[in-house]
DNA sequence: TTGCTCCTCACGTCACGTGAGGTGGC
DNA sequence: TTGCTCCTCACGTCACGTGAGGTGGC
């Protein structure tokens, strides 16, 4: 009655997709005309729909074929799967206009939203562009490689660039991080960082309330390396550090016990 | 920096993939440590996330490509575009949903819904099963090779079966579609199908208002053919009607010209 | 020493798409 | 005769998955 495109048409397929179907065993062989075209019965219509309808519902075609001869109970625990699996694949799509839409704002997808407050409020506060990439890139590394330590870590920074005496020095260090390995300029500082130090010491003696997270030791090894390979000028202030009775980057701010 | 899993980990991708996108050409080859172990800094987080939000949005990878290296106006109309492709999707998995709950209920997904309609009043006229089950193939057949017809046919089914005196005659072929094809009773039969039809003929003069459709030829010729195929005693009933000066099976039931 | 990550081929998968080369009905 | 549909191989596509066989750091 319907030749092979009729038959295709009526589900809105093409005719290598019946043709693969019959490959399958999906959809049974039809008989033959006389010039050996395939002809189709009103059967083979309702089947093929059957058999779009879950295809289109992204049932792989395998599973297609276990399905065609499942019992109803079985069918319809299927349905159950296929649905829900739709509902996932729509959110995952709702998901990805969001996405997409903050890629062509310009969004920093690499970053969650508190690290990217941190760097807008440097920002506010004066901090050079270039240090602020910087900062971006450091940041994105420990992100990608300790996600979980992202928030705690952000609280933290975020609290900490508020307090006065951590901003002078951290814009200290920004200014020195252009500097040449030898400038002649850098163990001033070091003493101006150290005289800060002790005066951090004395204040959380005084009671005055300080920042402090415990950090294991696997995150502050990461983020003293990630802190030298951004700054070039950092090995060389760790070592004046040294000299001067302070070791380690104290992950990015803390202090370590004076060697003394 | 970071190493391929920990890259990989970052966007939330297979190592394969990341490997597949250096292959591809999508993302540039890092530089290797002396292990020979790929090594990436920050821009190839931020670059890798953007490969992924877009091939998750389903954007092919060579478009990917053509996209990191576009200026803002084309990536801003392409962005256009994947949002559009992206809500289609959405909207083709809503309609897959409820197909695939129509499928579990056991709808008719092969007939439209006006023809649903029609054999659901067929069945509450008292029409056996099996003519039923005729019926619904011969529809079926006729929706994939002209569904732009099948909308006026149902209207056209579904006025006729009204009337009393179609009824009637509708019982009659449905009695004798079982019979063997020499069958003693089928003469007296014919004898009341035209009997039926010159009535017919009789009421119209009288202007008593009769469904009527100019159906064209291509569509008679398969009607024809439907109840030709579906019915194994139609093509006798036939000649019996020549006989007695009728020809034509009427697409569904209209008069020919009666031959005299 | 064992387990884990990394490396490079290279073939497999899924659901068809796309010619290649030929035949049949109008 | 021409154009359209049909036929059967058989290779191509897309985005990786999945071993195969081997090396390097803890």
């Amino acid at each position: 009655m319907l030749t092979i495109s009729q038959l295709a048409a009526s589900a809105g397929v093409t005719v290598r997709a019946v043709r693969h179907y019959h490959a399958k065993g999906l959809l049974p062989e039809p008989r033959r005309d006389a010039s050996g075209y395939r002809r189709y019965d009103a059967a083979a219509v309702v089947e093929l729909i059957r058999i779009r309808t879950l295809a289109d519902a992204g049932v792989p075609l395998s599973r297609v074929q276990e399905l065609l001869s499942a019992d109803d109970d079985a069918f319809a625990a299927a349905i159950g799967e296929i649905d829900e699996r739709l509902r996932r694949e729509i959110r995952e799509r709702r998901e990805a206009r969001v996405r997409v839409a903050r890629l062509a704002a310009g969004d920093h997808l690499a970053l969650p939203d508190d690290a990217v407050a941190y760097l807008r409020r440097l920002r506010e506060l004066g901090v050079p562009e270039l240090a602020i990439e910087m900062e971006r890139d450091a940041w994105i590394l420990v992100a990608a490689q300790m996600p979980e330590h992202m928030s705690d870590l952000m609280a933290l920074k975020r609290t900490q660039i508020e307090d006065p005496a951590v901003v002078a020095m951290y814009f200290e260090l920004v200014e020195a991080s252009a500097w040449p390995l030898d400038d002649p300029r850098l163990p001033a500082l070091v003493d101006r960082l150290v005289r800060m130090f002790e005066h951090e010491e004395h204040a959380t003696d005084d009671g005055r309330p300080t920042v402090e997270l415990t950090l294991d030791d696997e995150l502050v090894a990461l983020l003293d390396e990630v802190f030298l390979e951004a700054v070039p000028i950092a090995r060389r202030l760790l070592q004046l550090l040294e000299a001067r009775g302070w070791t380690g980057w104290t992950d990015l701010r803390r202090l370590p016990p004076p060697d003394r």
